[in-house]
DNA sequence: TTCATTGCCTGACTAAAGTCAGCTAATGGA
DNA sequence: TCCATTAGCTGACTTTAGTCAGGCAATGAA
């Protein structure tokens, strides 16, 4: 049997779909059908309009009345007018609910556990690489780009990839400490910015905006997570930082880079950057490009 | 949100249900509720019997006999007693039963093809390794090894993926015409074998074993798809070839291999293999190795 | 103030899925 | 030959899911 690409589609179907199932059997378990665990687990302990789990779970307004109803009756949730507007309706759950719901979580839990213990040591790191990269597929166009302070958790994580692939890349290897470091004030508003991309909550990419609050700004610290790679996600971090450095009043923009990264020299071509001499002593670097920004620029 | 092992399992599961959803709803859209079409499916071309079906699906045995029963009425289906024990029955499509398969076929191919057209070129490729490495590592368990013939499409897609390792592994790239290439014939029965892993129905490894007639044979071509390592294939792939050899009446099995391949080299040393002089000219060869596999030798 | 709209609810359904006890026929060993 | 076992079927259920037509109260624009 030959495997296009087709049939490879279908066999991770396959073969995933025994797993997901099991993974989604944790909503049973609990002697509770399916779809009122699926909605007490949707109000979770935030809480959630009722037109809010109705969309999301693509359930009848009728139906999902009626698990509402229930779910109440067992006294798990509560529902309660929205004081904004009080046609619209607020289920929360209460102190049990909350408590089932951990429990929801703790069996999701144990299934996902079970199922990486099922792979032993080397193969752990690759299915999970693989994994990400599935979801971010799936999830492309679920990817927010937000504003993060630069010592967020998120960021740090992308910036470890940063570095990582730096020393892995650079013929000369990288060191941070050798490297031009912005102070992290340079990087917060309201000089500079520093933004992260998730996707459903995992940081994929990242792109700092360093400012000096003059009408120069330079973006540092492009990155892209291997697993969202060939989304277009970096057109789009570069994006959002040029709007960004516009909201911040810069009017141009800089930026260094090594020539070993030539997926983002050329993107750097292909979006209106122009080469210019050096404009600064960083060590790493060998191109330097610049790029008006103001509108009518 | 730091996204240990667990949480990233949980994020893939979560991007994926939905994906799946909708190549599972192939199963609808035929005005056929869901268990007959899975049903009718399972049956597929080959037929099954009765028990597993039931096996398969999970099904209590009153309702698959009534979806068999709604299979029958329309015509789809025939249920016949086993010849073998007659308490037994097998199920099989009729014609009219054939084409609907192949509709269910032809929806589920659409749905796979439209996942794979919202992912433009670049990530294809990359996407369709992750799947594999995802299928793989979940039928692990459902691995088999087969003889085939050297000339066999999956023999010969594994062929290509060793060639395409060795090229980009050895320091001196590597060029089939001037590797000592066996004849097909050495690795045909009565004299040699060929053996190809499968997981779900894709090559996944394999290993030949090159015979001249007598007691000493060698091992040649041993190689696993990057999607399925770590699983511990190559270990059986070497298993599965001593056996054969010991079937086909060698009692000592040699081997060359280059320097690069590590991995293997370390296989063979930890499986009871043994470094000898060069009993070839093979140029692409830095160690030898060999081992008796008479039982009680 | 009127009135169309929105948001959610209830009642009255149907369809699908799942459960369970008991039945019959075939099988194979004592 | 007897009889326990196996394989599957049927009848008589219950539960879950899903649909749809109204209905009522809050809202906000005319």
């Amino acid at each position: 049997m030959e495997m296009d690409g087709i049939s490879r589609v279908r066999r991770f179907n396959r073969a995933v779909s025994t797993e997901i199932g099991a993974l989604d059997s944790s909503f049973l378990g609990r002697g509770r059908p399916l779809g009122e665990a699926r909605v007490l687990c949707r109000i979770g302990a935030k809480g959630a309009t009722v037109a809010a789990i109705r969309d999301d779970l693509a359930l009848d307004s009728g139906l999902l009345s009626r698990l509402l109803r229930s779910l109440e009756g067992q006294g798990l949730v509560e529902v309660a007018p929205d004081p904004a507007d009080r046609r619209r309706r607020i289920a929360r759950a209460t102190k049990r609910g909350l408590r089932e719901v951990a429990a929801y979580d703790r069996l999701s839990d144990t299934r996902a556990a079970a199922l990486l213990e099922r792979h032993s040591g080397r193969t752990w790191a690759a299915l999970l690489e693989a994994m990400d990269r599935i979801a971010c597929a799936v999830g492309a166009e679920r990817i927010v780009i937000d504003t993060a302070d630069p010592h967020d958790p998120d960021a740090r994580q992308c910036l470890e990839g940063y570095y990582g692939d730096l020393a892995r890349l650079f013929d000369t290897g990288f060191d941070p400490a050798v490297s031009l470091d912005p102070e992290p004030e340079a990087l917060r508003p309201p000089v500079g910015d520093f933004l992260v991309a998730r996707c459903d909550g995992m940081p994929v990419g990242c792109c700092a905006l360093k400012g000096a609050g003059s009408a120069v700004g330079e973006v540092k610290r492009l990155w892209v997570a291997p697993a969202a790679r060939g989304l277009g996600l970096a057109e789009r971090l570069m994006a959002a930082a040029e709007a960004r450095a516009l909201g911040l009043g810069m009017t141009t923009l800089r930026l260094d880079t090594n020539r070993a990264l030539t997926a983002a020299i050329g993107l750097y071509r292909r979006t209106g950057w122009r080469e210019v001499p050096a404009f600064n002593a960083e060590p790493y670097a060998h191109h330097w490009f610049e790029k008006r920004i103001a509108p009518g620029g």
